[in-house]
DNA sequence: AGCACGCCGACT
DNA sequence: GTCGGCGTGCTC
């Protein structure tokens, strides 16, 4: 039996997340496997730390140190299988992240637990401490009976560490540690308890309370003016006023707001309910048919597949896939189906709820810490094998698995861009590897990388061509936008798009309308001198918002970072009265809409407008019972439901995506156009879809119209390859960031040095293109700066490897406050 | 990350 | 002469 394990630490840094020994003892040995966690002694201070076996041995490797013995071991429950464990090391090695990391992504609750400092007052203490602080840290423990560091530290402040130490070295009390689960999830905000008129009459001086701060008095009146019944976010609600959190417990306490807290929970409750709707018979068709046939003996063979459908919009591939789920169910294997976010509505889940009932697990972002331990739990109890979910679903523990579905493939959100920076893609892989099982990437418009490995016969590339039941694409008509330029048209929608709304609109038939561009004017600019009003903690302009549906008064605000400010009366830098705002959003268009269809119902979709999943689950249920004519947003329109109504697409700036600075600009922009053109004529009516541009000679933008993915891909493919773009290498982004803007200069110089070097002697044999280091485009984010560089390369085990030896060099020794992460292949460069 | 060891400046 | 600054190096 095996006295020795190997053990990652998992909030190990990366550069020392290397394999420990530890001694395995006695009572212990029997039945500890790899795979476990355990709490082990680590470091000089033998600070407790949860840790990973990750192998066995008969003797410790380093003969030069004495092992530590483990503590304890952790609830056989959690413990990682084989597969999982082997998931974790291979996220290691292919995303640079550490053990711990992968294992925080893969079991939910190690990411929400924490160890924590407790106190004891240590037994047979004879006197207490004499120095003040000491005593009174020390009573406060004593009378308790114990204490959290972080209780301690904010009762005692600063001091309280140091006293700590003395009262240890006393032996006055004992340090130890527990387990603790973080706290729920949830959001404060605050709203007015009295009506925003007395509210006004306190800030004026009128009211019967008197306020003695100013910047009460600017908080209340900020909750005035905006007078919303859900209230304000407290982040957003201080930044505008400038003011701390004391001042607005000290305006709760005098009765005058309240606080409501809200759990980041987004309603899950209506998916239980939809679970009770009658499950509808898929038929399908000779396309659909065959399809189906190709993918089940893809997957009676129990081996390893992957395969790509690639269907036209509206071409049914969601029935194929519920087929092959069936299938998959049917042969008693497990089954992971994987959504954009924004696709994770009661609507697609209630198909699949009805279908499949309580085998059906749901995972997404805004799970709470309990509900994702529990399906965490019920799904490797077995007692759900069909599992439905965001990117973070794939590391589901299902048993015996048969099938992963990876639908809208091509969406970027299925690259993290947080530790773990793991492709969805990846994952998926690996596990059907590891099961024999088929993945199944599906699409109208399939990723680059995917397509490319589907036409080269890495992946079985299955097409669907055809409309289910005979619907038509739409007819589309490019609208100019210089052309209405020139004829003195200053608005963003053109004659004929406002002629199409409403004629549609008097014929009781709805309109879809995409802008990606949110908030009212793009930004505020001075006229006299020319400035444009910029976030004072990052490098980009602010959008001016609306507050509710007046459209006189509104505010500014930061997309990047959040901040909200008002709107100055004066030019900041000149003092000019002559402030404008300049380019248009979504609140403008439905202002505009408003004036032209006075009497049509218009829904606004945007992230403004769904602070709650449930509002934007409102939103899309009204437009489908059709209590509203037109809907109005941002990406949120373009995404997979059915409107049957729907005769009228308008596009308002489709080349605003094709203008910046990635080299996937046209293929995304391909994929929406596609996307939301395909929102038209659904059932039996004829749609049009109307797309407005400056660039209507655009290839992109005429072969989308068409829905030529074949065409579009072999026109940009050459252009990859010419330019050598993935698919043709691998670009790995090293980004460094910190808010010391000198520090970072000097770091990133040393980088590109440190690089450059390592490039040049022990990994000469390897093809690099280093470009860098240069700023970020948006070069600062929060008052922290960001420089980067990116690098050009194929990834395989060296230069991995050469990634990882510069990842550990600069993470032990960049300063404090300084940040280095590397990204392959990321979603946004 | 956290902690110890170690070598130079401003203080009783 | 000492207290304490943070550079360097290690953690089974």
């Amino acid at each position: 039996m095996s006295e020795y394990a190997g053990i990652h630490i998992l909030d190990a840094p990366y550069h020392i997340d290397n394999e420990f020994d530890y001694f395995i003892p006695p009572q212990f040995r029997s039945d500890l496997t790899r795979g476990d966690f355990v709490a082990v002694p680590f470091g000089t201070a033998n600070r407790r730390k949860i840790g990973i076996v990750t192998s066995l041995k008969e003797h410790a490797d380093n003969k030069s140190v004495e092992c530590k013995p483990i503590v304890s071991l952790c609830d056989k429950m959690m413990s990682l299988d084989d597969e999982m464990l082997g998931l974790c090391e291979f996220l290691k090695e292919h995303t640079l992240c550490s053990i711990g990391d992968a294992v925080k992504a893969a079991v939910p609750v190690f990411s929400l637990s924490r160890l924590e400092e407790v106190f004891f007052p240590a037994p047979d203490v004879a006197s207490k401490p004499d120095e003040e602080v000491a005593g009174l840290i020390f009573e406060y423990i004593y009378s308790k009976g114990s204490a959290r560091l972080t209780t301690l530290k904010s009762k005692f402040g600063p001091a309280t560490e140091p006293t700590i130490k003395k009262l240890i070295s006393a032996g006055l009390i004992i340090r130890d540690f527990e387990i603790t689960q973080a706290t729920e999830k949830s959001a404060s905000r605050y709203a007015l308890a009295i009506d925003a008129q007395s509210a006004k009459d306190i800030v004026a001086g009128e009211g019967d309370v008197k306020l003695r701060s100013e910047k009460q008095a600017a908080i209340l009146s900020y909750l005035a003016e905006a007078d919303s019944p859900d209230g304000e976010d407290e982040k957003q609600l201080l930044s505008a006023c400038e003011a701390t959190k004391a001042q607005l417990t000290a305006l709760t306490d005098k009765g005058l707001i309240s606080k409501i807290s809200v759990p980041i929970d987004r309603g899950l409750e209506l998916l239980q309910e939809a679970s009770t709707a009658e499950p509808r018979e898929v038929v399908l068709n000779d396309e659909q048919n065959a399809a189906y046939q190709r993918l089940c003996e893809l997957s009676d063979c129990d081996e390893a597949k992957a395969a790509l459908l690639h269907g036209v919009t509206g071409s049914g591939k969601t029935s194929v896939m519920m087929k092959i789920i069936d299938r998959t169910l049917e042969r008693g294997k497990g089954v992971i189906l994987l959504l954009p976010e924004i696709a994770l509505t009661p609507q697609s889940l209630e198909i699949f709820c009805s279908r499949y009932g309580r085998r059906v697990a749901i995972i997404h972002s805004a799970l709470s810490a309990g509900e994702r331990f529990d399906t965490y739990k019920r799904i490797k109890r077995g007692d759900a094998d069909v599992i439905i979910g965001t990117r973070s679903a794939v590391f589901a523990p299902v048993k015996d698995l048969g099938i992963i579905i990876i639908d809208e493939e091509q969406e970027h959100t299925y690259k993290s861009d947080m530790n773990p920076k793991y492709h969805t893609r990846d994952v998926a892989r690996y596990r059907c590897y590891r099961n024999g099982a088929l993945m199944l990437l599906a699409s109208a418009t399939p990723s680059f990388e995917s397509y490319k490995k589907a036409k080269e016969g890495a992946y079985e590339l299955i097409t669907l061509k055809n409309r289910y039941g005979g619907a038509s694409l739409p007819g589309t008509v490019v609208v100019d936008m210089r052309e209405e330029a020139k004829a003195g048209n200053p608005s963003l929608l053109s004659a004929l798009m406002c002629e199409k709304l409403v004629k549609n609109t008097k014929n009781k038939d709805q309109s879809i309308l995409f802008l990606n561009r949110r908030g009212y004017n793009n930004f505020v600019s001075c006229r006299s001198c020319g400035e444009v009003i910029k976030c004072p903690v990052c490098s980009v302009s602010m959008t001016y918002h609306t507050s509710k549906r007046s459209y006189e008064k509104g505010y500014l605000s930061c997309h990047w970072c959040g901040r909200r400010a008002p709107l100055p009366s004066v030019c900041p830098s000149c003092k000019s009265e002559h402030l404008m705002g300049m380019g248009y959003g979504t609140q403008r268009i439905e202002q505009e809409i408003s004036e032209l269809l006075p009497l049509a119902e218009i829904i606004r979709m945007d992230t403004d407008t769904t602070i709650y999943k449930s509002s934007y689950d409102q939103m899309l249920s009204k437009f489908r019972n059709h209590d509203a004519d037109v809907l109005l947003g941002t990406q949120m329109v373009t995404k997979g439901h059915d409107f049957p109504d729907v005769t009228l697409v308008g596009v308002l700036l489709a080349d605003a995506s094709l203008h910046i600075d990635d080299y996937r600009a046209s293929e995304r922009t391909f994929a929406m156009l596609t996307q939301v053109i395909g929102r038209a004529g659904r059932a039996k009516k004829a749609g049009i879809a109307v797309i407005q541009t400056n660039n209507p000679d655009s290839e992109c933008i005429k072969l989308a119209c068409r829905q030529d993915f074949e065409e579009f891909y072999n026109t940009e493919i050459k252009l990859r390859k010419l330019l050598v773009f993935p698919p043709f290498c691998d670009i790995a982004l090293i980004s460094l960031s910190s808010s010391n803007e000198q520090e970072l200069l000097k770091a990133s110089a040393m980088l590109s040095e440190k690089l450059t070097e390592t490039i040049k002697t022990k990994y000469a044999d390897l093809p690099f293109i280093v470009y860098g280091p240069f700023e970020a485009p948006v070069y600062k984010v929060e008052s922290k700066y960001r420089m980067r560089m990116i690098i050009k390369c194929s990834l395989n085990k060296r230069t991995r490897s050469m990634f990882s030896e510069l990842l550990c060099f600069f993470s032990r020794s960049i300063p404090k406050g300084m940040n280095i992460s590397i990204d392959f292949n990321p979603s946004n460069i």
